[in-house]
RNA sequence: GUGGGUGUAGCUCAACGGCAGAGCGCCACACUGUGGAUGUGGAUGUUGUGGGUUCGAAACCCAUCACCCACC
């Protein structure tokens, strides 16, 4: 039986409001700033364990949602639990299918105590509640759990409130039905883009005693200014001694202003779907690398990058894997996008562990090239302000 | 050698006397608590070639070239 002390987490230094921390999992520490790989149905889409830990990946993220439709949680707690099943000995974090069940979820009928959805693979029809969300994330047996909460569209006040009160109930009932103490059970704080919602969310999610908090419903359709403003806000209330983990996020320019914000933890699919769509992040900017203009191209992604692809392939031959829609154009552009992102919170962490973080996010981000979205120069300026 | 058929975008083919188009491919863009999905935008033609008929020809006529089929 693993002590609370388990779940300890260490801030080891702050920069400003960025953080650099140690969060202590029954399955290794976390060094955080943390990037956390996605691999939702117990696999990180195209990338072996063996490939994530020369990655360097420490945290990976899996689903609720998607491995109680399929194989089932009760095989995968047969089978040795999570951990076991998909031969990943690191920390794992289960996503509690609050999101899923609105985000793919064919239809679904909300009350106050739970969801009733249909399964996106074959229709039939399934219920969640925070004891079932709950039993189950205990079954798969992730280091670190997620309350089941309702993300509301950014912008819908009046659904914001509904959906806060129920997400503030079912953090309590979360709360009630954990059993395992070999687990750390994260609260969730809602509000979309209203202010007040989101200090009155942060307040009362901080009151209930999680060890860990996170930021839920961003980056679902509001601007990055928007964005960046709501992680000051709900981070001013959230306490200092525990993680922050933003749900969802990101970017190369997300991760850095999330740290500059005082975000611990990240998860996204962006860098693995991105991959699989012929896209590399690099600290310059994106490269769509099925582009005619890599086709006899003779450098790596990025020069500068220490990765396992961009040590052996150049841009050419993986513009021939893209075009001929060979596998392995999805396994090294995943490998070099996770390391990018990794990279940048390793890189983070050192800055802010010697006192230079702005310095080192100013410089990112003044030599990352961004295309279409101008309102991330807006969230830079307002960051520089702050 | 004789007879028949087919030549239209990179490919497969529509349009059959009235603005030359589709699918795929190609060229780009998007993708944030994962559908290896999808969506959006764009470029491309001396209609094999040369002549003729017609107000107007990818289409009808003549010649020619290429390819395919059948028969000597």
């Amino acid at each position: 039986m693993t002590s609370p002390e388990a779940f300890q987490f260490d801030l080891l230094t702050t920069d400003g409001n960025a953080r650099a921390g140690l969060f202590h999992t029954p399955h290794g520490e976390i060094p955080t700033p943390i990037f956390a790989p996605v691999g939702t149905q117990a696999t990180v889409k195209a990338v072996s364990p063996a490939q994530l830990e020369e990655i360097g990946a420490s945290l990976v993220l899996s689903n609720t949602y998607h491995l109680y439709l399929r194989p089932g949680a009760d095989l995968v707690a047969e089978m040795g639990g999570l951990h076991q099943f998909m031969q990943w000995p690191h920390p794992i974090l289960t996503d509690s299918g609050g999101f899923q069940v609105f985000s793919l979820a064919d239809t679904r009928k909300i009350d106050d105590d739970g969801v009733t959805f249909k399964s996106h693979i074959d229709g039939s029809t399934h219920r969640f509640t925070p004891k079932t969300a709950v039993a189950i994330q205990e079954n798969l047996g992730a280091d670190i759990i997620m309350a089941f909460d309702e993300c509301a569209p950014p912008y819908d006040r009046a659904y914001n409130e509904r959906a806060l009160a129920r997400t503030h109930a079912w953090a309590e009932r979360c709360l009630q039905a954990k059993t395992r103490p070999d687990q750390a059970l994260f609260g969730i704080v809602q509000g979309g883009i209203f202010p007040d919602l989101r200090v009155k969310s942060a307040e009362y999610i901080a009151s209930l005693g999680f060890p860990g908090h996170a930021i839920g419903g961003l980056s679902v359709g509001e601007t990055k200014a928007e964005m960046n403003a709501t992680i000051e806000i709900v981070n001013a209330v959230l306490p200092q001694n525990k993680p922050r983990y933003l749900m969802g996020v990101g970017s190369p320019e997300d991760l850095i202003n999330g740290i500059r914000r005082g975000i611990d933890i990240f998860d996204c699919v962006l860098p693995t779907r991105l991959a699989r769509h012929q896209a590399a992040m690099t600290f310059s900017g994106r490269i769509n690398l099925m582009n005619a203009s890599n086709a006899h191209d003779q450098r790596p992604i990025d020069e500068n990058c220490q990765c396992y692809t961009c040590q052996h392939f150049t841009r050419a031959y993986l513009r021939h894997l893209v075009v001929a829609k060979e596998m392995l154009a999805a396994t090294l552009i995943s490998i070099h996008n996770l390391f990018t992102l990794l990279e940048i919170a390793r890189r983070s962490r050192i800055a802010i562990l010697n006192g230079c973080f702005d310095q080192f996010a100013d410089d990112f981000l003044a030599n990352y090239h961004r295309s279409s979205d101008s309102s991330t120069s807006d969230a830079l300026s307002n960051g520089v302000d702050q």
